[in-house]
RNA sequence: GCGCCCGUAGCUCAAUUGGAUAGAGCAUCAGCCUACGGAGCUGAGGGUUACAGGUUCGAAUCCUGUCGGGCGCGCCA
């Protein structure tokens, strides 16, 4: 709301420093910051420290000059009563402070579009596709995956929110050898359950759940004897745990309220005729070409560190050539912009992916790859041991069983994606300030109650208008609701949930300023209805934002 | 060795992407309940932004170097 102000206030600026400085061609874009300190302003602008060099003037006076023909222009122009005042600043901002009006279209907008509030047209309904967890189905989800789905969720509702048509999937990589080792794993289980001694080999799968699906494997397939197990061969082993596990990783993902819109397979896209016709193709433009029995795919002609090997000279595909088809897949689906959300481990792979989308005639910026961090789990302050090779890793399971959903979920959030993150299962669990969900969620809360007293009092919201809110902790909330879309345009820039999520706590923060200095519900009839209105739009942002992570938004806890 | 990321209060992290006096939470200390939910609010202390240079009106942010930490570097997936 406050963002469609500013590019106006922005647009006039800019229309103002042409008029004063014609014959300059170079002079810097005119950009509006909203400060930190609202002493500066609601908004700010440094173009007058930018150009002074360029202009051979002190940035003050050069900033003189712009306010004066600014304020010419505004006087004729319908932006004049949504600017109280406009002032230089030493070394040479232009401070822009708002009208009441201004704070007052924000309640108007938001009781207009309620759930849409926040809602911008950015995006224009490009079709983009977010990928994320894609987890090979040869073990309960982790942690790590824990954190891809939570970023990957709201990073979606956030782009979707912005006007861009998104789709969610998940990538089954059912076709690597990892799916034989799986098999072999659970059979090897099976025989030592049933008394046969044979070799448990180090790369197999060493986790207990393999134990358990063994035992489920004999009694779905009756197999009482260590002559009924020979007769199954390690294909039926390899397919049946791949299906299983796939079931259990989409309960765990919608328990944890994940839902994706496709589920792609590995072993449908990527048929070796498809990769050996992509591979082909690729050669015919030389971006593919043999050396010493094998053949490399040219990704150093797009910004890779080496050429990779895309088939081995034994004949078999590296991972590397049923990704590249993958890719080639969604593209010709139609999604002109890819994010795919990875673990840390995969960092290095980037270069080639982007530089196999560019073979594949797309542009850098078409494919986006998001690393989102580790998060190490603590339990009162320890460190609970993460080693995926001996299958010990903390399960996304343990995690939502133990702390719940909303919190595991806001935990996740809490941090840039990119940065290390700390979750102690014991603080995600307590119901204090110390653990923000329950804050954020609070506020929201508070709010439901107000409502239930205006209803016992019969006091309704503003019909007509504001004009009473004037108390500084009123101004600083609405302030604040008006920055929504804003927060939601830096998720965007960032590619990154965090900035709202940032956003809400800072709400939350003044929300709960605000309730503790002034009552909503008093004698005064009018300001009390005006409070009500204030308060309810806040609930809106609450839930708008709320819902966006993933979040319920509980009228009562 | 090469490449990428990071180093901010005792701890965990911010800082609107180069802006104004570097901010929150936890922890510590001191306050606020006959009110719409105390799961709340107010205040205090705590900093040479790892270090040394440089770029400019302005640097935690950009450049160079040093120190310290993490990750990646397979004809694996």
């Amino acid at each position: 709301m406050l963002d469609a102000l500013k590019t106006q206030l922005q647009n006039v600026l800019a229309d103002s420093l042409k008029d004063i400085f014609a014959s300059e061609n170079n002079v810097p874009e005119v950009i509006l910051e909203i400060p930190a300190d609202k002493n500066h302003g609601d908004f700010s602008c440094n173009i007058a420290l930018k150009s002074a060099k360029l202009l051979k003037k002190s940035p003050i006076a050069v900033a003189e000059r712009i306010i004066a023909a600014f304020q010419k222009e505004l006087s004729l122009n319908f932006l004049k009563n949504k600017i109280q005042k406009v002032e230089v600043k030493a070394p040479g901002f232009i401070n822009i402070f708002l009208s009441s009006e201004s704070f007052y279209d924000v309640l108007t907008a938001i009781g207009k579009q309620k759930d849409l509030y926040g809602q911008t047209s950015i995006g224009q309904g490009e079709k983009v596709q977010i990928e994320f967890v894609s987890a090979n189905p040869t073990g309960p989800l982790s942690v790590a995956h824990a954190r891809q789905a939570a970023v990957g969720d709201a990073l979606g509702n956030i782009l979707k929110f912005l006007g861009f048509n998104v789709d969610k999937e998940y990538y089954v990589n059912d076709g690597g050898n990892q799916i034989n080792i799986l098999g072999l794993s659970v059979r090897a289980r099976a025989f030592q359950i049933l008394g046969k001694e044979v070799e448990f080999l180090e790369d197999y799968y060493q986790g207990e759940y393999i134990k358990d699906m063994a035992r489920l494997f004999m009694e779905e397939n009756k197999i009482k004897t260590l002559a009924d197990l020979e007769k199954k061969t390690s294909k039926e082993f390899s397919q049946w745990a791949c299906a299983y596990l796939l079931g259990v990783i989409k309960k765990e993902l919608s328990d944890f309220g994940v839902h994706f819109d496709a589920w792609s397979y590995e072993s449908k896209i990527s048929t070796p005729e498809k990769i050996e016709k992509t591979l082909r193709a690729l050669k015919s433009k030389d971006l593919v070409y043999e050396k010493e029995g094998a053949w490399w795919f040219r990704s150093t002609s797009f910004g890779d560190d080496k050429d990779r090997v895309v088939k081995k000279s034994d004949g078999a595909y590296t991972y590397l050539a049923p990704d590249i088809v993958y890719h080639e897949n969604k593209f010709n689906r139609g999604y002109s912009w890819l994010i795919n959300i990875w673990g840390p481990d995969h960092h290095g792979y980037i270069p080639r992916i982007k530089a196999a989308a560019q073979a594949l005639g797309k542009n850098k910026e078409d494919l986006d790859v998001l690393i989102v961090q580790l998060a190490t789990i603590y339990r009162n302050g320890e460190l609970l041991s993460m080693s995926t090779r001996r299958g010990q890793y903390i399960s996304l399971r343990e995690v939502m069983d133990e702390v719940g959903v909303d919190a595991a979920r806001f935990f996740f959030l809490m941090r840039h994606i990119e940065a290390h993150l700390e979750f102690d299962l014991e603080v995600a669990k307590k119901q204090t300030a110390e653990n923000p969900v329950y804050y954020i969620q609070y506020a929201h809360a508070r709010i439901h109650s107000i409502n239930k007293k205006a209803q016992e009092q019969n006091i309704s919201v503003a019909e007509k208008g504001f004009s009473l809110l004037k108390e500084e902790e009123e101004i600083t909330l609405i302030r604040q609701l008006g920055e929504f879309s804003q927060a939601l345009s830096f998720c965007y820039d960032q590619l990154d949930p965090y900035p709202l999520v940032s956003y809400l706590m800072e709400l939350a923060i003044i929300f709960h300023r605000f309730y503790d200095k002034h009552k909503v519900i008093s004698d005064n009839i009018a300001l009390s209805q005006e409070r009500l209105t204030l308060v309810n739009c806040a609930r809106i942002v609450f839930a708008n934002g709320l819902r966006l992570l993933g979040l319920q938004t509980p009228e009562q806890m």
